[in-house]
DNA sequence: TGATTCATCACCCGAACTGGCGATGGTGCG
DNA sequence: CGCACCATCGCCAGTTCGGGTGATGAATCA
């Protein structure tokens, strides 16, 4: 079964290099080729494609905005930026919006149809400067984890269930306590981590843990 | 310039495998070896290697937190985990820790020594179902982002500025409003956001811009 | 045994927040 | 024009929060 691949990419020469690249490739097929993002709005949802290689720099709407309407309209299908620019700020944004790829225009065609496949098979194909960038997000800010160990267990645990917003009479039915301990906790927490209101203090609490509050880890 | 690996494991066959494999390959050296956190912990700072390939299945301290203490006193040492278990909270605790890369014991040689080249040249290394659970993690919530695109563009100002902890009488003075119309704004953000308090309503703006906020790019 | 830290509880006060109600002017649309 | 929406401002009542001060018992430690 060839992989089916759709290409959307302004750029006409490059988007007939990229079309006969997969035409020709052993294994791929060219679904469809679109120049513009509204043009494959209208379009890829009929065509359904295994993958989108999905150029940024478009001109109207561009290619991340593309893919945040496009994604929840074609689940299984697998999107990949293909860009020249490997700009921090649209990596991010490109794989909050549904991306799970993003390559350089510069990728000899081997490695493009290597990271073709591997996105196929539920990887994440990128350069080697993109993932330490991604890998990098992650890294917590030394400073606040460690005011955080400053905290007593007892204090960890309020300042927990302050982040979920409850209140402090919630907090305190939930712990077994009373509502002035609770209160008696906080202010300390406060002190030791030098804030003077309840999100200052959650600030704090999720700069020291980025995603592991949540980490909504079920993959597409 | 050879490249300098460390290893941290406590098998002792895998230990000895491993430091052949790389005193025997060209362009990398062994410059030490170690069977448990606490040993790694007192040698590395005097070592310095170039690369620490670390198991996290430790007897005593694990390989997390053995990468939480070690990273801050070797911030030019490039560390990759190598585990027999692709266990996703590990995951994210180990690269927020400091790893740089994540592989699987089951990586074969010419793999692993591609992926100690490819970390200290500022890669990533990881296998591509571990790259997709990080990418993955990126995700923005759809229905959190679409309850905040219900707000006016100057709702999601005073949101932004309620997220950074400002009091109401701040927000007026830095918008240029005042404090009962910033009363007013939130109102009607909380009633679009279905939330009664403040922290549930910063949650929610968090939740749909994970890491945009702060996005601590640099590098080690 | 004293000193210290922790977790617990209590009272008080002023400031900040939440929510209900209403009002004005501007803008866009059919 | 009438209607809807937005941004702006105002008042009021009740609740929650932030900060000060102090007390008790338990545990740990020098």
């Amino acid at each position: 079964m060839n992989i089916r691949v759709s290409i959307v990419e302004d750029n006409i020469r490059l988007r007939g290099s990229l079309t006969k690249l997969i035409e020709l490739s052993e294994g791929f097929e060219c679904a469809s080729a679109h120049a513009t993002a509204e043009a494959a709005l209208a379009e890829l949802p009929r065509t359904k494609p295994d993958v989108i290689l999905m150029d940024i720099n478009l001109p109207g709407k561009n290619g991340v905005d593309c893919v945040r309407e496009l994604k929840p309209l074609l689940p299984k299908t697998q999107i990949v930026m293909f860009t020249v620019y490997e700009n921090t700020d649209l990596i991010f944004k490109a794989l909050a919006a549904g991306a799970s790829g993003y390559l350089l225009k510069q990728t000899p065609p081997e490695e493009l149809l290597a990271s073709l496949r591997d996105v196929c098979n539920g990887g994440s194909p990128m350069t080697s400067h993109i993932a330490r960038k991604v890998v990098a997000s992650f890294r917590q800010s030394g400073d606040a984890s460690r005011e955080l160990e400053q905290l007593t267990p007892r204090e960890q645990q309020v300042l927990d269930h302050l982040a979920k917003g409850f209140l402090y009479k919630e907090i305190a039915d939930a712990m077994a306590i009373s509502f002035d301990t609770v209160h008696s906790h906080i202010r300390k927490i406060y002190e030791k981590l030098h804030v003077r209101t309840r999100t200052e203090a959650v600030n704090k609490f999720h700069q020291a843990s980025p995603q592991s509050s949540q980490s909504t880890l079920a993959v597409a």
